[in-house]
RNA sequence: GGUCCCGUAGUUCAAUGGAUAGAAUAGGAGUUUCCUAAACUCUAGAUCCAAGUUCGAUUCUUGGCGGGACCA
């Protein structure tokens, strides 16, 4: 149990006794004591107030008494200031804690509770490479899983790949107008990269085409419709409907480019999928669900044969799920691709890693499916993201200011390579050793800076702090790791010495915080929030960082307290490699 | 036009309705005969505005102002 439940639970009880009146945990808040008062934690009295019919002082002051009566060796000091009861925790409480926890290496994580949760995260286009947007998605996407994971979740990966449509339809448009047969071989490029050109010739050579036509006294709207190149793709996104061999051929090809590509980024950045999905399979589905929501009077038709939802009452709009035509919409596919998944797996839970532009979208499909009485509809949680800006505004790939995630990626190994080698403390490292080290630290170092904003808000993307090593940083947090590693490797440690000494401040701040993590990894599931995982590392990092400056462990006054600040120093380690690891970043040994 | 989100030090980010609003970075001043100075210590600096609810509001409500997203 953790400390804080411990102490809502002798709290409610004595409460209960000293007062005669029942409470629970809800009825008063327990914080950490600000550093400026003395004590471990503190009982708010404010809010028992009224019930009690007594001022904050008396409260306290009879709690406390009771409490250090009642749990002497667990509550050693009381204080009260201005309603607030600090109180002191005994050190054997930490002491013991630690004795128990120093060498499990699984602190903090949880038994497996039985339940089934779906990620859903990355979820690419495949007419162009990766960018910054989705390198917060899929670190996010990771992230929460490993978090849920640690939670006794299981955990099901998923990528939804859009690989059909107009857009995809437009690259391939312009690699055969413009390529010569090129291709990612021929020209040396990685496939990604190499489709997206095509995607970007595409818009070019339509802004000229219309340009052209509307000097030829054509109207904007006209010239959108009726340039060349257009009519060209939306012949060829007909074609692939009818699954001519040609265009299909040349599909599969290119998006064959494109997956090697995505392939080599998603293995360097650490993302994996248990299933993927393509929208070229599934955008069919949900046709007959359309069909059933007709008859359960969900949806409605109207004269022009389209169908409808009326979300007015749910102060929505009316949204389409079925053109005119006869073609269904993504509103449609995607809770085909609900149900798909549902029956496919089980899921308790799924969870969209997708940002924040289609938060109607997102709120309308969990409604519907609701309305039309889906099982897994409460399970549905749009983990819903905010867009990365520049320091000079938005991406914008018009403007061509697209932060793109290989060339990221590439400047951050640069980086901290370049800093590696101007520290030069891995002078005996091999290749393939500083390789790795390379690796870890700006690969930590980026993973880091975007998962320790919370997911929800909009991030600027600063690349002058994001590569940044000092501070609230990946590299700060895993700097530490191999201080402490460095440490173990200097010295033996013995388990069988009794550790009774008393704690010294700076000591007893550490271990309270590695008391801590188990709270921030369910904080962490609960908000969906990985940032907390990363500000907690930070916290116990710089905390430890601070002690171990002041009180040297190699050579601690006594044994005993040498061998108490070795428990310490691995317990630090085992938790910021756990932490860590929920973020998806690597520790070094020696950095 | 409708719906939703966001405004906190110069900058980038924190803060389940709780004490004197925390960090980082940039600025200023220091620390190395001692476990790696990618570190540590000290210093200065902020809640968009106006009402309301509350013992107490960055947090909740309403109205402004400013920024963003989505739906047509």
């Amino acid at each position: 149990m953790s400390i804080v439940n411990s102490i809502q639970q002798s709290v409610t009880a004595s409460l209960s006794a000293v007062f005669n009146q029942s409470f629970t945990e809800k009825d008063f808040q327990v914080n950490q004591t600000k550093p400026e008062f003395e004590g471990d934690y503190t009982v708010v009295m404010f809010s028992l107030v009224k019930s009690l019919k007594l001022s904050p002082d008396a409260i306290g002051n009879q709690l406390g008494e009771h409490l250090t009566k009642t749990y002497p060796h667990f509550f050693t000091k009381f204080n009260i200031i201005k309603g607030f009861l600090n109180l002191t925790i005994a050190d054997s409480y930490w002491l013991d804690f630690v004795a128990k926890n120093h060498a499990d290496s699984n602190f903090g994580k949880k038994e497996k509770n039985g339940k089934k949760v779906m990620v859903e995260y990355s979820s690419p286009n495949t007419n162009k490479p990766l960018h910054l947007g989705h390198l917060r998605n899929n670190f996010l996407g990771w992230s929460i899983a490993e978090i849920l994971k640690a939670n006794g979740y299981d955990v099901v990966k998923t990528c939804i790949v859009n690989d059909r449509g107009i857009h995809i339809c437009k690259s391939m448009i312009a690699w055969q107008l413009f390529a010569n047969g090129a291709t990612p071989k021929s020209t040396n490029m990685k496939g990604d990269h190499f489709v997206g050109q095509y995607y970007v010739k595409f818009n070019d050579e339509y802004k000229k085409e219309v340009e052209q036509l509307i000097t030829a006294g054509k109207t904007k709207d006209e010239a959108e419709k009726e340039a060349p190149i257009m009519k060209a793709t939306q012949q060829m996104l007909l074609d692939w409907e009818e699954g001519k061999p040609d265009v299909m051929a040349l599909w599969k090809e290119m998006n064959g480019w494109v997956y090697e590509g995505f392939a080599i980024t998603y293995k360097r950045i650490g993302s994996d999928f248990a299933k993927t999905y393509y929208e070229s399979n599934t955008y069919l589905l949900g046709k007959d669900i359309v069909q059933q929501g007709l008859a359960k009077k969900v949806f409605f038709k109207k004269e022009d044969g389209s169908i409808w939802i009326d979300l007015t009452a749910d102060g929505l709009d009316e949204k389409l799920v079925q053109r005119r035509d006869g073609t269904s919409v993504y509103m449609t596919q995607d809770i085909g691709l609900a149900e798909l998944k549902y029956d496919e797996y089980k899921i308790d839970q799924s969870i969209y890693v997708i940002g924040n532009e289609q938060n109607y979208h997102m709120k309308v499909l969990q409604l519907i499916c609701k309305k039309l009485g889906m099982p897994f509809a409460d399970g549905i949680f749009h983990l819903s993201y905010g867009m990365v800006e520049l320091t000079t505004g938005k991406m914008k790939s018009r403007e061509g200011t697209v932060v793109d995630a290989d060339d990221l990626v590439d400047e951050m190994i640069a980086t901290s390579k370049h800093h590696t080698e101007e520290l030069g403390k891995v002078k005996d490292f091999t290749e393939a050793e500083l390789k790795d080290l390379y690796d870890t630290i700006g690969l930590g170092a980026m993973k880091f800076y975007l998962l320790r904003v919370d997911p929800k808000k909009t991030m600027v993307f600063n690349p002058e702090e994001s590569i940044d090593f000092h501070g609230f940083t990946g590299p700060f947090v895993q700097y530490t790791y191999a201080r402490i590693k460095s440490i173990l490797r200097k010295t033996t440690t013995d388990h069988r010495l009794p550790v009774t000494d008393s704690l010294l401040k700076l000591e007893k701040d550490v271990i309270m915080v590695l008391e801590q993590f188990p709270a921030a990894i369910e904080q962490a599931a609960f908000e969906h929030n990985p940032s907390a995982i990363a500000i907690y590392v930070f916290d116990l990092a710089k905390t430890f960082n601070s002690f171990y400056t002041i009180h040297s462990i190699a050579s601690a006054e006594t044994e005993e307290k040498k061998q108490l600040r070795l428990s310490i120093a691995g317990m630090t380690a085992n938790v910021i490699k756990s932490s860590m690891e929920l973020l998806g970043i690597h520790v070094p040994e020696r950095m």
